[in-house]
DNA sequence: CATGAATGAGAGTTCATTCAT
DNA sequence: GATGAATGAACTCTCATTCAT
């Protein structure tokens, strides 16, 4: 507690703290995305994330709160992601398209995380009435309504149909993650990894339906 | 083998063990649904069945085996239900509507049955490549392609965009399915527990999109 | 109980109770032979002997009487083989002789049998103080005292050294039962399936040592 | 890492990690001599051995390789007692008898252990093919063909009969071994504990055979 | 007597968590 | 803070034995 100042001190080891802990959250992720909470182990984990076992738990107080730490996280990232496409200058379609863009992009990059958010997510939800888990639901919701807030203007503008703005936010989240899923990006789109196309063919069924104009069965 | 003929023995040997094998599933859907896969034991199934837990092992071979044979199940359910609703009489939008109606009521009764398939088949599918879940997805697969035959005619007569019909397929079972979800239907559909109402919607939703008629942003 | 005589049914019963237990004990008898007593379970024997799984406990009590039953008849067999061929007339080499390719012929047709005997004898013996055990064990001593009269003449009449007479017929029937087991076999007899030919081999040991004659270090 | 140097840091744990792994296979040794492999369980072990069951398994990755790693000890040491013997000066009837000392000697220390070495690697040599038990009989051969090669070279000089020399090796190490089971011992040798009778005993009749010099039946 | 479905004690094994260093 | 050996609860699965038919 000499040479440099103690704030100094205290600010190298903060950023040490939070640079070690964004390290084991990486790693964390990467095993959970590859193989699953449950065949993930801590053991692994720390392996992977070139720490002893014991240190895990210097930042996380148990597997499952490791995990939260990454779901808070994607959730997280999805609420800033929603929040910076409707803030954008423009039609609804072309926001809910930047949106589609950077969700589809984010999930490339980060493989099958968001698989993994499906899964667990909903898992969790039903087998642990945690205060942790309803957390994380709200923060599901929070990119709904952030969303709804741009779509509501346009159902009462008139230019979108009296649905529930949460409920068509819900529905076009449903379809992204859908699309951002590995399996279906390859069953569907195997050639086209373009995901400008993708984004676009989703708002594009989203605002219009599968019916060819004209038509009215 | 004398009392009675050895005919009826068998039938009633055989009709016990079917009855005993369906206690046995059901047991183990209710504890799935409700725990999760990995939440619930054997031993809980087994006392839940009213069976011992070595019985259980007379059924199925594994814990895995029995979980398989569940989803199974279900998605032999959901072709089903996809077939008998595509060979009605009507409009593909009718045809579509009867198919989300089936499932819609189908997986109310089954309570969080449908959430689990999603959760666990995605699971597996990436951590297991076991020729059984490649079996699964299959089966899912077929449902689609079910639906994408009636659609394909749709397509070719002009009546529907030109999507791949297979991938229109999966978008509405993917519709379907987070809508059966009990969360969702909680959300959304507070009051209305009414099948038909739901169904409708989402067939309008899915042939015409959210945007307002007339309207062209 | 009327057509034939009651005997006569009686006689009849008993002779099928007893084929039906030698069914049993010969089905056992192979597997245990070539799996052994732990890896194999009732349920083979029982397929193997083409009866219901309980049936087998109609005539023995347990797996491990089953098993008692089985080394019981060996060592029977053995004592059998012994007393014939004391019972010779000839030279005390020549009986010997004829009891090695008594039992060398024995284990040959009985295949792995003998292997078992030295394994699960005297691994029951340590760990299990059953009556049963001590009685395995006198049966096996029984063999060796057999053989011993024989020897013991030959000591008297100063053919033999004065070995104690039972350890030598131990020792013999050692030598014999390692000669008797597969491997051993395979090893050192490859070409010579001959039983005769190991056998005085074996005896020509025993009695001669390995000592060139004339030589002495 | 810090206070004593980090050498010295790992040459404790290196320490006590055998010490901890010997602990652990004595503990083993001791039950399964007495009781079986298959009756003794990893639970009694740990007990024994003073540690938590879960332990047991950071220094063995199965109660297989736990046994593996004994027998295996036992073997080398068989080869290491035929080595140091064979190596002495004099002939070899001195050299098999310091062979002979040592192994009953080792063994009479060693209890039931060998009792258990003839048990259950005859056992696993039959009904598992692993390569393991592959390579524990090559072990028990290595041993006769230490034995061999001073054979060999009487066989050559005229002063032992034609016999194959790692056939004769093995008839006199299963001599051995039948001698350094406690009951052979306790039968055949009440009184005479003193080991050096009995290697000289089993020896003289090795070379000499039963039959008094002179006779010729 | 013959049967085989039902049973549950008991086995080996895994792994999140603790804690002395 | 960092470590990893130690831990034991908890899990899946096996199989000898029972017993109603």
């Amino acid at each position: 507690m000499n040479s440099p100042t103690a704030d100094a001190q205290q600010s190298r080891k903060e950023r040490e703290r939070r640079q070690h802990e964004e390290e084991i959250l990486q790693a964390a992720r990467e095993l959970f995305a590859r193989k699953g909470y449950h065949s993930t182990t801590l053991e692994e984990i720390a392996h992977h994330a070139q720490f002893g076992k014991g240190t895990i738990y210097n930042y996380f107080s148990s597997k499952e709160d490791l995990f939260y730490g990454i779901l808070s996280g994607l959730l997280d990232k999805a609420v800033d992601l929603a929040e910076t496409s409707m803030a954008l200058h423009g039609t609804t379609r072309e926001k809910l398209t930047a949106y589609a863009k950077a969700i589809l992009s984010y999930s490339e990059k980060n493989a099958d995380l968001f698989q993994m958010i499906m899964r667990e997510v909903v898992q969790m939800n039903l087998l642990e009435q945690s205060r942790r888990m309803g957390d994380l639901r709200d923060r599901l919701h929070r990119t709904w309504e952030v969303l709804a807030i741009t779509l509501e203007q346009d159902i009462k503008a008139g230019n979108v149909r009296g649905f529930d703005a949460v409920h068509l936010a819900a529905m076009f989240d449903n379809l992204l993650r859908m699309h951002a899923m590995q399996p279906f990006r390859e069953l569907f789109w195997r050639g086209t990894v373009n995901v400008d196309t993708m984004a676009e063919s989703i708002v594009n069924f989203f605002f219009e339906g599968i019916q060819q104009k004209g038509h009215r069965q």
